[in-house]
DNA sequence: TGGCCTCGAGTTCA
DNA sequence: CTCGAGGCCA
């Protein structure tokens, strides 16, 4: 008992704490998505433990106290706040609720937006703006009338037959153009930037100086009513309301729109979860609201929350969590990379474990260390970053002083002990190990095998760590002379050291299928091409695209390996850094070694008389290929281009020629209209394609 | 020398 | 996908 009350009290803590922050300051300093997360826990521990129940609690208050540079405002009828649901259960349950107690077996919701923003209330008396203030605890907010009369769609004078008395809630919000230009514009000035659009509202309406807060860029929807002298006839329901403050000339939300039943707002929230990226401001859930007034009356309120609307959460995409270790990766190249191990939380749908720090700058600008309380996002692409560091939640030790000490990169390799190295403005660490070092060679290897490179099916990064960490494999020649026998022999050692069951012992018979498929795949891997054994190798600034280009220039891998730093730099898109690196490589005798293994094992690909101009009937074009095609993959279309003349490249500019733009094409054909280039569909590029006598085909 | 344009390298999870 | 840095051109 005493720990539930310890863990009330402590929960109380932060929400108020919260609060502050959220409410007084403009400086939330959690998520929302945790806030809501702590309030339920504290609502569900009261429910369970009513006689612990603090009177004062958070749970009983809306937000908090105004904080006193602006004059108080009582608001005559209450600003609410809504409850929440997270899932479609919850949204399930509060349909079903409606349904039994209104008799209604299909209910007229409203749906609306979420607006991420600040909510207002808006007097207006005999049709003109009087009076604007903020929510604040709900039932007192502020007076910011001097700041919303800058926002230019609010109007100052209503149109039409307004009546006398007319209050107006919605919510004030921050586009996110607006937002990002705000931000680009503090970040160049040296001053504090925004946290989000959330804040750039807040911070915008709580300006002493309302020339400031006409410069931000502040949009308002309308969504509900408050005192109201005289309601016209005939309005029954909120969606009527809504028609007639647009009559009046007040903004309301275009993508409200009327549904019915559970179906109705699920199909809703979907509907708008899908377009939540596209639309042109953050939101953070859906809003249903019963629609008729008179059924709105019949579910009345509970204490801080109306029973006839609820609001619908999207996944959080922010969300905190705790900094358990902080590890070091080395890459193919030995690049040091510090990696945050997290507590395992969920991010928009998916469950993040690591984050990439980046590197040293990265960590230092950030200040992570490890016990930290984080806030985790996933941004437009898919991978996890950590935004910032909850200061406040800091561990500290008895004198107060901050448990861990400011993270610093090992001196030397936690793989071989190799000394860390940084050159002369790089950003990246390096180990000097080299392939002395076991995580480069396995990254070595694991780059060989791939796709792009030799292409072996089957032989994946984990059978590499075991093939490496057990010895079997040294260097990339070592992987054809692995037979069946070494990998059933390596697969019992593995089973023995992870103490896992021998799949022998289960089934009884030799279980040789995926070593005898691993064994053909190497095999058929010694077929090979030029450019894929040059990438293959992994010369430090020879990507694919590089080692094509050597491969052409060059035509044999032993005129490449005698070639001068001046003969190099002959090649297009090589310069000294790149010339001085190939030099480098093949200076080294074991890498020639390596390549005169790899001969002796097998490895073969044709070879023939160097090709210097570009030549073909679409020499001298740049495309970009984007999206999905249904009759090749982008490889192939990209070779037939190529045998074309042409050049593939990944990225659109100025200097492209024309980008093909296949299904579900992104911000490449994005990008390419709005650099006005020339687009082909796949149809076109197969015209093209047959035009020059290149069977589309297979 | 500065400002593009590219390429390379590293990264997360289902 | 994004960042950093090499290469090229004005």
């Amino acid at each position: 008992m005493d720990a539930v009350l310890s863990r009330m009290r402590d929960l109380q803590a932060c929400i108020e704490d919260a609060n502050r922050r959220y409410h007084v300051l403009d400086d939330p300093s959690i998520p929302d998505a945790e806030y809501d997360r702590l309030l339920r826990e504290l609502e569900e521990l009261e429910r369970s433990h009513p006689d612990l129940a603090d009177p004062d609690s958070p749970t009983r208050r809306v937000g908090d106290r105004p904080s006193g540079r602006f004059e108080e405002v009582a608001h005559a009828v209450p600003m609410l706040s809504l409850g929440n649901a997270f899932s479609d259960e919850e949204v399930a349950d509060f349909v079903a609720r409606i349904e039994k107690e209104t008799g209604d077996a299909d209910p007229v919701f409203s749906a609306e937006p979420k607006l991420d923003g600040l909510a207002v209330s808006l007097r207006y008396e005999y049709g003109v703006l009087v009076r604007g203030a903020t929510r604040g605890d709900g039932s007192t907010g502020e007076d910011v009338t001097a700041n919303l009369r800058t926002i230019r769609c609010i109007p100052l004078k209503l149109l039409g037959a307004a009546p006398d008395v007319l209050e107006v809630r919605g919510e004030v919000f921050m586009d996110r153009a607006g937002f990002a230009a705000y931000n680009e514009r503090a970040l160049a000035e040296g001053e504090k930037t925004l946290a989000n659009p959330r804040n750039g509202a807040a911070g915008s309406l709580r300006q002493l100086d309302p020339r400031i807060t006409a410069k931000r860029p502040l949009s308002f929807y309308a969504y509900a009513l408050g005192e109201v002298s005289a309601l016209p006839p005939r309005i029954e329901t909120h969606s009527q309301a809504l028609a007639w403050l647009r009559t009046l000339g007040l903004p309301v939300c275009p993508e409200t729109a009327a549904v019915r039943g559970l179906e109705g707002v699920l199909a809703f929230y979907r509907r708008l979860g899908e377009r939540r990226d596209a639309l042109p401001y953050d939101i953070d859930g859906s809003v249903y609201k019963l629609d008729r007034y008179d059924q709105q009356r019949a579910m009345g309120f509970v204490s801080r929350a109306p029973r006839w609307a609820i609001a619908h959460k999207y996944p959080a995409q922010e969300q905190m969590t705790a900094v358990e270790a902080i590890d070091i990766q080395v890459g193919r190249t030995g690049a040091i990379t510090p990696v945050a191990r997290l507590l395992p939380v969920a991010v928009a749908g998916v469950t993040v474990t690591n984050a990439t720090l980046h590197n040293a700058d990265q960590v230092a600008r950030l200040d992570v260390r490890i016990g930290d309380s984080v806030i985790v996002r996933r941004a437009g692409d898919v991978i996890p970053e950590v935004v910032r560091v909850v200061d406040h939640l800091r561990p500290l030790d008895s004198g107060g002083a901050p448990l861990h000490p400011a993270y610093a990169l090992p001196l030397q390799c936690p793989v071989c002990g190799s000394a860390i190295e940084r050159e002369q403005g790089e950003v990246v660490a390096r180990c000097t190990g080299g392939l002395f070092c076991p995580a480069q060679r396995r990254q070595a290897l694991i780059h060989f095998a791939s796709r792009r490179a030799m292409d072996i099916e089957g032989l994946g990064e984990r059978l590499i760590e075991d093939l490496v960490d057990l010895g079997y494999v040294q260097t990339v020649a070592d992987l054809y002379a692995l037979t069946l026998d070494s990998f059933l022999e390596m697969k019992r050692r593995v089973d023995l050291r992870d103490g896992t069951t021998p799949e022998t012992a289960k089934s009884g018979k030799v279980p040789s299928k995926w070593a005898e498929n691993l064994i053909a795949a190497i095999a058929a891997s010694r077929e090979t091409t030029l450019d894929r054994i040059l990438f293959a190798l992994g010369i430090r600034d020879v990507g694919a695209s590089t080692a094509k280009t050597l491969a052409r220039h060059f035509g044999a891998l032993d005129a490449l390996m005698e070639a001068d730093p001046e003969a190099l730099q002959q090649v297009p898109d090589i310069g000294p850094v790149v010339a001085a690196r190939i030099r480098h490589f093949f200076a080294e005798p074991h890498n020639r070694a390596v390549i005169a293994a790899l001969r002796a094992n097998g490895v073969h690909w044709p070879e023939g008389a160097p090709q210097r101009a570009g030549d073909g009937p679409l020499a001298g074009m740049s495309v970009v290929l984007t999206g999905g095609l249904a009759s090749m993959s982008r490889d192939e279309a990209g070779a037939r281009l190529e045998a074309l003349g042409a050049k593939i490249s990944g990225s659109v500019s100025k200097k492209t020629s024309v980008v093909v733009a296949g299904e579900a094409a992104g911000s490449k054909l994005a990008k390419a209209r709005e650099l006005g280039i020339e687009t082909w569909d796949e149809a076109r590029l197969l015209a093209v394609l047959s035009g020059h006598g290149i069977d589309a085909g297979a």
